[in-house]
DNA sequence: TTTATATTTCTAAATATGTAGAAATATAAA
DNA sequence: TTTATATTTCTACATATTTAGAAATATAAA
């Protein structure tokens, strides 16, 4: 395996996020309409499971791409819009 | 499966080509020095079989990152500035 | 034409990933 | 406390991906 450096693990850890049509859907939609929770993006997706919602907002939030804020029983997700900024300015247009 | 527009789907294919170390390595590597040859980049990587670097180099292509140019029994590859510019600007500071 | 070199394609195997149902956890409401 | 709701974790399984050796292809040199 080759190896990289920390800056390097983060850049291919948001890229490797990004790589799965669910998950750069989810970002999409968490661009366009910020402060979502996972049921609300249920609704907003077709036919996936809240487990799998949940696996993929977690790599999503890993990699620094979403902030997460909790409130009672509900979490709401939040682009962190400065990773945003970095690493795909371009879907910020 | 989440359905995706035409232009989501070639940035799904970039990220995921980049959200894998040695793709991300070798894309480092042609940014500084562009136009090298699958041997040359074996030089560069350690322990990474040709064909192998074929594979990566096929899908670093296939997204629109990388282009290649024959001559004689060499391929050189070059980065894609226009796709680089917009997918990832934060690589080329 | 024969030989050498550069690269890709084929193949198989090990590993990683996406997926969802069931169970667990956490908080709020009754 | 009991019940209901929101989310996550656990588990298992199907699929995809990474990997490299062997074979195939392509071009150049002898």
């Amino acid at each position: 395996m080759v190896d990289v450096s920390l800056e390097a693990k983060q850049a291919v850890k948001v890229h490797k996020a990004l790589g799965e049509p669910t998950r750069y859907k989810i970002f999409e939609i968490l661009i366009k309409e910020s402060n979502l929770c996972p049921a609300e993006l249920e609704n907003r997706l077709e036919s996936v499971a809240l487990s799998t919602l949940s696996h993929h907002l977690k790599q999503l939030t890993d990699c620094g791409l979403l902030n997460s804020q909790k409130k009672g029983t509900f979490v709401y997700f939040t682009v962190n819009w400065e990773n945003a900024k970095k690493f795909v300015p371009y879907l910020l247009d």
